[in-house]
RNA sequence: GCGUCCGUGGCUCAGUUGGAUAGAGCAACGGCCUUCUAAGCCGUGGGUCGCGUGUUCGAGUCACGCCGGACGCACCA
């Protein structure tokens, strides 16, 4: 909010003339003023904790120097300033501020919750990224939440955000995907075969070799094994990766870009390797390359390049976060499994060896979900004897719910997630319960419509003076500010909570405050409130990929 | 053994880069529909913030050490 910032300028100016009069003595540098909206109302709109900040600074009491400050302030717009606690200064602002605020808000309602463009910083941020040869899993599901969301905020707080895919269509796994395609290929058509060792053993692989033959018939039997076994892992590849698309896009995650590890191969690959050796961080043993990564933290070297020639993973890992700072961003961003945790220090290091500044990749990691049906952990899909699918959770819960209840948690904690709660329609489930007020919303507008109610250019926002208008409108203020620390700490469950807490404080109103049937200036006020409690729960809602039903 | 994350009412979790009397939801109990959706609202009870020491005017939050849980520790991806 603008008077935000007022009063942290209110304060510096009263702080540096109480010290350019010689009343506080300044013995360091003072700290930044920092705002906050107190835990109760009784404590004023703002408080700061300036005073007890600096009153090591100014070898003096809290109180005494919030006293000072206080006496330096004289802004029409405060109503008053108290000093409370240990050295709390409360601010408590004039009425009509939070109107005119709420008018600002109002006036340029379509705009509210996309703040101000960040100058420069292009970050990217990788996510999902599983390998193409199979379906995505619960696990996944909750990593495409959690990255989609930290995308849409990241880009409502005013970065400049791309994301990515990052396919490993390039190593033993898609052999792997060859094989078992193959073996159940000539399986299906009746040919004697042995399934190899490593392969997949899925359904999905069997309906992915179904597809083949039902548009292919039987024309690859005929092929010698080797050139079978490359049509058809080009053939369930392009399906894998079709399916995954599928799964995305129907769980309201799409992607800026999609990145092939295979044009990493090999140039890139080599490319990096040759700067590495350049810069003395390779060297060669028992016939392998080995990044010399214990110069940089790590707990041991890493090879990578075989001594059959062949590049570790991590030598196309290192390419491919080379090729990315290469593209110019000045902030990359990764979403792990924490199951992947201990690879982050070897990347880094590989990072770093190449000059490259390893702060400037953060690596998110996210921790593990487990399903609960009935109050039992379920580790298998009862279908197909598989882990749990990402489509058969979006099948049984919705695509809403999944997304919601992936969010609602720190990416930090492990997640129990509850099924039967997250099916419930009824107040239980936090999902219903905010779509639910935005439904109740929609419906009043269709009420209102039939009497010839409508929304005024210029509301009488001051005749809205109960407790429950005024709540409403604070927790809408609060909005923008939810938006920065939740992209500043990548953390969506700032806003799954903030839109809950906004649909509660909605609810109450609706209990306090008709609309039909008050006084006509009053009933447009609230309606012109009530659109813009419905904007922020959309806006709030779609950061998270959630649907704002306009019915229920 | 080493590393990462977690430990907060019966259950699932928040807790604003250290701040005021630790908050929600579920579960339990008691109220509220002749008026805009009761998928809602209002109220009551329930806590040694895993344990200990330290830093600080002030610690659920920071540091160190224990205890408990999850996940990792490849020339796999």
């Amino acid at each position: 909010m603008d008077v935000k910032q007022k009063i942290i300028d209110a304060v510096k100016v009263a702080a540096e003339s109480a010290i350019s009069e010689g009343v506080l003595k300044s013995t360091g540098e003072l700290p930044e003023i920092s705002l906050e909206v107190p835990p109760k109302k009784e404590f004023g709109d703002f408080s700061t904790n300036f005073a007890m900040q600096t009153a090591k600074i100014f070898h003096t009491a809290p109180r005494k120097i919030a006293d000072e400050i206080k006496s330096r302030i004289s802004e029409e717009w405060l109503e008053k300033i108290e000093i409370a606690g240990a050295g709390f200064m409360n601010f408590y602002l004039k009425a009509d501020v939070i109107y005119s605020e709420l008018k600002n808000i109002f006036d340029e309602l379509e705009n509210f919750g996309q703040l101000p463009n960040k100058k420069n910083i292009p970050i990217q941020i990788e996510y999902v990224s599983a390998n193409p040869t199979g379906l995505l899993h619960v696990g996944h599901g909750r990593g495409a939440a959690a990255g989609s969301a930290i995308v849409n905020i990241l880009r409502a707080a005013g970065y400049n955000v791309e994301s990515e895919y990052y396919i490993n269509d390039a190593g033993n796994q898609m052999e792997n995907l060859a094989k078992s395609v193959n073996a159940r290929y000539l399986e299906l058509l009746g040919q004697p075969v042995e399934f190899p060792e490593n392969g997949y053993h899925a359904v999905d692989i069997i309906d992915t070799t179904k597809k083949i033959i039902e548009r292919d018939g039987d024309k690859y039997l005929s092929l010698p094994e080797d050139e079978r076994l490359k049509v058809l892992e080009d053939l369930a590849y392009a399906d894998k990766l079709a399916e995954l698309k599928k799964d995305l896009a129907n769980f309201q995650v799409n992607f800026d870009v999609w990145f092939s590890e295979r044009k990493l191969h090999p140039d890139k690959i080599n490319d990096a390797i040759k700067v590495l050796r350049e810069r003395g961080e390779i060297y060669e043993k028992d016939g392998a390359l080995w990044l010399a990564s214990t110069k940089y933290g790590d707990d041991k070297d890493r090879v990578v390049v075989r001594e059959n020639g062949v590049p570790t993973y991590l030598a196309a890992d290192i390419a491919y976060h080379k090729d990315k700072f290469e593209r110019g961003f000045s902030q990359l961003i990764n979403l792990w499994g924490a199951d992947h945790h201990g690879y982050i220090c070897r990347v880094k290091a590989a990072m770093s060896a190449l000059g490259y500044n390893a702060d400037n990749l953060k690596i998110l990691l996210l921790q593990m979900v487990s399903l609960y049906r009935g109050g039992e952990l379920v580790k298998m899909s009862k279908r197909t004897g598989e882990s749990i699918t990402l489509r058969e959770l979006m099948e049984e819960v919705g695509t809403d719910a999944a997304r919601y209840f992936f969010l609602m948690r720190s990416i930090d904690s492990q997640l129990d997630f509850d099924l039967d709660l997250a099916k419930k329609q009824s107040s239980e489930n936090p999902v219903y319960y905010i779509q639910y007020a935005h439904a109740r919303i929609c419906s009043i507008f269709r009420q209102t419509a039939e009497v010839g109610l409508t929304v005024p250019d210029a509301p009488k926002f001051s005749m809205m003076t109960t407790a429950a208008e005024i709540d409403l409108i604070n927790k809408i203020f609060e909005y923008p500010d939810e938006i920065e620390k939740a992209a500043a700490e990548f953390a969506p469950q700032r806003i799954a909570r903030y839109v809950y807490d906004l649909a509660a404080q909605f609810h109450s109103f609706y209990r306090d405050c008709r609309i039909l049937g008050v006084d006509e200036d009053l009933a447009k006020a609230r309606l012109a409130l009530v659109k813009i409690t419905a904007h922020t729960i959309k806006h709030a809602l779609n950061l998270l990929g959630v649907s704002a039903p306009t019915s229920m």
